[in-house]
DNA sequence: ATTGTTCGTGTATATTTTACACGAACAGGG
DNA sequence: CCCTGTTCGTGTAAAATATACACGAACAAT
C-alpha cells in the first residue's frame, strides 16, 4: 500500500460522469425525467440523464449541459447531490458518477425527445420503472434532499413562475412532502418568513373568487428561511 | 457537442481523488489535520490528507484508507461532503476531488506523522495556514455541514468517549458553534431528545462535586433528533 | 470546619405551533 | 338578476416549545 504517487497526490485515474434527477411538478404529482438507454433493444432501459465529464470540464457545467441536451432546460436550479462509485451496470466498466438534482418549473413544457435522439419521458416519482445501476438510489436521495430543503429554504419557489398564488405554493409543499397543510397556518408561516410579497394583481381562474398573486422579493435566489414552513414534518422525520 | 459515447453513457475519463477534513476537539478548540505536501522544499505546503482513487475502489473505502494512513484512525464517523473539479493546483493537472469530513474523538491521541513519512500536524480551525488549491473552501464547507448537523442530529456524540458528562457534550456544541448556552436549558433540550441515558457512574475530576456520566442509547449510530438542540442558532443562521 | 470549585435543578414568561369555520368574491346558468 | 357552486381569505384560543434566570449540593484540599 505504499504505491501513492506524490507528484500528483490527489488524483487517480478513472471514468467520471455526471447525472441529473430533473424534477418537475404537474397536476399535484412529482415527475422526473428518464432517458431510454437501450439503443436498439426491445426491452427499454431507463436511466437518469447523464453523460461523461470531459477532461477539464467543470462538474456543474457538465450537469447543465445534460440538462439542456436531454430536457432542453437552461437556467434552472441545480444542486450537486452525491458522488457514487462502482460498476454502474452489469456490463459496464467501473466509474464514478456525480449525481445532481434540478428543478424544472411546472409552467414550462418538457420535451419528449433529447437533442441526440434518445427517447425520454416524464415519470411519476411513485411509478418509476426499473432503473439502471444505482439510479434508483440517487432518485431517493434527491427526493429526500428536496423535501428537507423545503423546510428551511425558499427552494419551493423554484417550481413556480414569477407570479404565483399562495395556493400554488402550498401545492408544491403538499406534493413533494405528500402531506396536506392547513391553509391558514400555511399562509401565516410563509408570510412570517417574509420572502414573498403581493403584486397587487389577481389571478382569475374560474367561477370563483380570484386569488391574489405574489412574487419573490429576491427572484432567483434560494435563501434560508427563519422558521420552518412545515414544522410538523421536521418532527415527524425524526421519529 | 454530439460526441457523447453511448456505449458508456455516463463516464468520461479523468483523474479522481478523495480528500478528508479530519476534525478533532481539544481544549475547547476545533482542530483539523493537515499534511505537508512540499516534499523537499523549504516552504511548507499544507493540504488536506487525500490521495488518488484507484480503479475499482469504492469512494468511502478510499477516504477511510487515507484516514488510516495519514492519521492512524479507523472506525470513525465519515461523511461525504462535496465533489469539486478543476485544476487542483497551479502546476497540477486537472482532476476532481471527492471531499469528505471525519470526526476524530478527542480522547484518542493523534499521530504527528503519516504512515508514509509526510509531515502532518493538527491546526486550529481559526488559525490555518495557507492551503493548497481549494482545500480552504472544502474546510469551510465541512465546518458548515458539521455545525448544521449539530442542530438536528446526534453527531456531536461522535467526538465523545463511550461515557461522558453533560458538560462535555455542551462543550462540543459550544466549541463547534462558537457560542455559549445556558446549562439548564441545554440539558433540558438534550434530555428531551432522549438519545442518552445515565450510566449511574460518576466522574471525579477535582476538588468539586463529581458529574454524572451518560452514554448513548444507540452507540455508534448518528440519528436525527426530534427537536433542535440549539434552536436559537437555527434562527440566527437564517438572518 | 472553611474555602473554592463544579454539579444539578425549577419556574415564570415569551414565542411558536396547532386546531379550527365561515363570510367574501367571482362565473355561470336559469 | 338571482341563485348556485366554487375557491379565496381571514382570527383566535389552546398547546407546545424556547428562553431567561440563581442557588443549594457535593466534593477535595487545606
Amino acid at each position: 500500500m505504499k504505491t501513492r504517487d506524490h507528484s500528483h497526490p490527489e488524483v487517480g485515474t478513472g471514468a467520471i460522469g455526471t447525472n441529473v434527477v430533473i424534477f418537475t411538478l404537474r397536476d399535484r404529482r412529482l415527475y422526473l425525467l428518464l432517458v431510454n438507454r437501450a439503443n436498439n433493444t426491445v426491452q427499454p432501459e431507463w436511466a437518469l440523464p447523464g453523460g461523461p465529464l470531459r477532461l477539464g470540464e467543470d462538474i456543474e457545467q457538465s450537469a447543465r449541459q445534460q440538462l439542456e441536451q436531454e430536457a432542453g432546460v437552461t437556467g434552472v436550479y441545480l444542486e450537486q447531490l452525491y458522488t457514487l462509485s462502482g460498476g454502474q451496470h452489469r456490463s459496464e466498466q467501473w466509474g464514478i458518477t456525480v449525481a445532481h438534482y434540478a428543478l424544472f418549473p411546472l409552467h414550462e413544457l418538457g420535451a419528449e425527445q433529447t437533442n441526440n435522439g434518445d427517447a425520454v419521458g416524464w415519470f411519476q416519482l411513485d411509478q418509476l420503472p426499473r432503473l439502471r445501476g444505482n439510479d434508483r438510489q440517487i432518485v431517493t436521495m434527491a427526493h429526500a434532499r428536496l423535501a428537507a430543503k423545503l423546510e428551511y429554504s425558499t427552494i419551493a419557489l423554484q417550481f413556480l413562475p414569477e407570479q404565483f398564488t399562495l395556493r400554488e405554493l402550498q401545492e408544491v409543499y403538499e406534493t413533494i412532502l405528500d402531506q396536506t397543510f392547513d391553509k391558514r397556518n400555511f399562509i401565516k408561516s410563509v408570510l412570517a418568513n417574509n420572502f414573498i410579497e403581493e403584486t397587487g394583481e389577481k389571478h382569475r381562474n374560474g367561477a370563483h373568487r380570484p386569488a391574489r398573486l405574489y412574487r419573490m422579493k429576491s427572484p432567483g435566489k434560494v435563501e434560508f428561511t427563519k422558521w420552518s414552513v412545515t414544522k410538523k414534518v421536521l418532527v415527524r422525520r425524526a421519529s
